[in-house]
DNA sequence: CTGTTTTCTTATCTTTTGTTAACGTTTTGT
DNA sequence: ACAAAACGTTAACAAAAGATAAGAAAACAG
């Protein structure tokens, strides 16, 4: 029984270890810290207006990064299997954050509380590679952060539309369109007219 | 005579220690990675299609980054005193980058090479405390990105402007308007309506 | 100092996007 | 199964932005 439940995050070991790689026993360490969390649709991963205390590790599902704007609420990211969740910037300032995460579907994660980090950081046998797994996930967020911002100073929304559906054609697919507007930076009846516009592309 | 040439860095050690204070033994250790280099108007820190090797920390000047679409270049970032400067995501991925480093100002800064991060980070005395620096840096980067990201998904380029002016008035005295236009993501013609729109704000 | 380049603005026209509302369809909750 | 809510498209109009060109002012180089 022990064993069982010292391994009940064995399973996902591996995605865990995207950006480092643990010895036997500082898996054993580091998976005492942490959770599982399981969200049913439309529930809140975390909730604007509050600091965001976890990190999650995404085993399943589908999340929605949003933020309120004049009572709208608009869709600024998303994440899937395999992706860390979090505001990260609240996570990381300790600060109110202004991103709510909202599942779409059912989600499965595994997360990460900042104290738990904050004692792993400090670690005696774990802080070094803890240090390394955190700079690692900070800088593949700027990577990714970075492509982001570039695409809306040199791209049109069509060729950021164009662009999605190259890249995510059947991660999209489970989306609303006007989550994707948002994301896009356009309205979702833009969308809908860049889409007609793409669907007939010649005709005189 | 030798004191001095240690020192070399010495001025700037503050600035080095943002993210991290260094004890003088490691101080030592760290400076004996740096080096100087001075940008001269328009020379490139950087230039696209190339390996990014070297972080940069400003001392003093002022940075453009651009990336070249259809023979146009587009600015899309700046960099000031005592910024983090570098074709982040090529320097860490070791491929190409897309984004040119350009003195607008005769500029000064400090950098560091990917070989050198690398060195940093194996070393024994030095290791722990130099993923920590590379993990904060990463971090700060991306709330940077995060924010950005966002005033392109909430915010009308009017709206961004506005705030521009708000956080760095002084800032973007020095810099053209077609420059600072690329910036928000939009024309340059535009960006001159826009501050026509905002200084006669009433009349009927 | 002088001629050239760069920068900013303005005007005109075209294209795109935003806004609002309507409509049919699909999904959802009960 | 049924009513309500959510979703995607379309239309009509207004607002904003892109493209191009022209001109004035400022910065720059020799």
């Amino acid at each position: 029984m022990g064993t069982l439940i010292d391994n009940k995050f064995g399973l996902y070991r591996q995605q865990l270890e995207a950006f480092v790689v643990f010895t036997d026993e500082e898996w054993q360490i580091f998976q005492s810290y942490l959770r599982f969390k399981n969200l049913r649709k439309k529930e809140h991963f975390f909730p604007a207006g509050k600091v965001c205390n976890d990190i999650g590790f995404m085993v399943s599902g589908l999340v929605r990064y949003f933020v309120v704007k004049d009572g709208n609420e608009i869709t600024n990211y998303f994440g899937f299997a395999n992706d860390m969740v979090s505001s990260y910037k609240s996570f990381l300032t300790r600060q109110p954050g202004i991103v709510t995460l909202e599942a779409l579907e059912e989600t499965e994660l595994i997360t990460l509380s900042y104290a738990a980090m904050q004692d792993l950081y400090k670690h005696p046998k774990l802080g070094y590679k803890m240090e390394r797994f955190g700079r690692l996930m900070g800088e593949y967020l700027a990577c990714c952060y970075e492509d982001r911002v570039l695409s809306f100073v040199t791209q049109s929304p069509e060729e950021r539309y164009l662009q999605l559906l190259q890249y995510g054609k059947n991660i999209i697919q489970n989306i609303p369109q006007h989550y994707i507007a948002n994301f896009l930076g356009i309205t979702p009846v833009s969308l809908s007219r860049i889409r007609k516009r793409i669907m007939e592309p010649v005709v005189k």
